[in-house]
DNA sequence: TCGTGATTTGACCAACTGGTCAAACCAACG
DNA sequence: CGTTGGTTTGACCAGTTGGTCAAATCACGA
């Protein structure tokens, strides 16, 4: 019998998660203070803490969103579609959530480089479940010679690699690429890589 | 006419930096604290600060070092070598640098994360100078007909995409490998993906 | 308009932070 | 052995941290 949400309730939950993932995802957990995100958020610390209960939760709350919108491209790939097609497309797809979401990129990244201590559970479990299933499909399409003998884990890490990287080393990029946008040039070359390495 | 280190602040300016990389590559700058590191380098905090004067300046002095492993691979990529050879040799140079260095590709991720406050001076001169150099290179090369029609830009951020992924993922990797070593299956598959892309 | 529950705040706390300092300690060389 | 300069430490400090709490304020339906 929970209440539903007052209009102020789903304001300012919304205001701190979005200011949650602004501060964390650049600093990481132990790098972020709540005064940074009560302030990002437009709120008081006090005022935040009625909120949520503690800086744990709120960091909880976004690393629990963002696995589901983070591991669902890969879920969707379709083991009876067109090979080549269906990598591409997952390819793709990754490349448009970097583009989209680098802040939830950024806060898996540093999730990750930190030792992934809240989340190392669920990588070698579900993920690697997920990872496994859809690997071997991957193999399956090798094996009956339908795309080139690849390895699919590191063809995985390969595409999950290449396409985080323009979110996560976006200042990188855009420091060396200049004014140029990045993601124009990224879909292309994305299309290229894996075209030629695919095709038996 | 500064005195030449004695014995003892050698060991102990190595211990300090040593655990400063363990700490800093794993937390960030703002992540990390003095205790850590002192204890991680066996030494008590007022007496770490006897060799270092702040935690910005053990931040400083391992970013420095690090940077100039960091561009070495890249700046050994020769113009007049075979061209395939040359990017083929400097992908692979680069992921041995994540296998035996890891926590030095970690602190590097994680100064980009953050905005790379530190460091972006840099990137917007000297890194994209010599990107820019050895990218006309490759495009030499690829107009050519050396070697495939390929953007050098992202053939070169791809690379580093995919080499620092196993240092800097290195959880989440070995998560989802489960007990496979890493580096042998990645140096195959780095072989083959470019060997085809490049291949005209 | 009033009452009630939701919301906001200022004051506060203990633990931790980066950093200082004088005093104690130790290594080594004459 | 003594002394001199490098080394180590405990006590300390001011600012910051995550978090609490009672009191004040506000929104809104009756």
């Amino acid at each position: 019998m929970t209440k539903p949400p007052t209009r102020i309730q789903k304001r300012n939950r919304a205001a701190i998660l979005s200011a949650g993932l602004d501060v964390f995802s650049q600093f990481g957990f132990r790098g972020s203070t709540l005064d940074q995100i009560a302030d990002a958020a437009g709120l008081s610390k006090p005022n935040l803490l009625y909120y949520f209960p503690s800086k744990e939760a709120i960091h909880t709350v976004l690393l629990e969103r963002l696995l589901e919108t983070w591991l669902d491209p890969l879920k969707a790939l379709d083991g009876k579609g067109d090979p080549v097609k269906e990598i591409m497309a997952y390819a793709q797809r990754k490349l448009a959530l970097s583009r989209d979401y680098p802040r939830e990129s950024r806060l898996f990244a540093n999730e990750i480089l930190q030792g992934a201590p809240r989340i190392e559970a669920i990588l070698q479990t579900d993920l690697k479940a997920l990872v496994d299933a859809k690997g071997a499909i991957i193999q399956g399409w090798s094996d009956a010679g339908r795309i080139a003998r690849v390895d699919p884990h590191h063809l995985i890490f390969s595409i999950w690699a290449f396409t985080q990287h323009y979110a996560d080393f976006d200042v990188q990029v855009r420091a060396v690429l200049g004014d140029k946008a990045p993601y124009d040039g990224a879909a292309v070359f994305l299309d290229m890589l894996y075209k030629k390495l695919l095709t038996p």
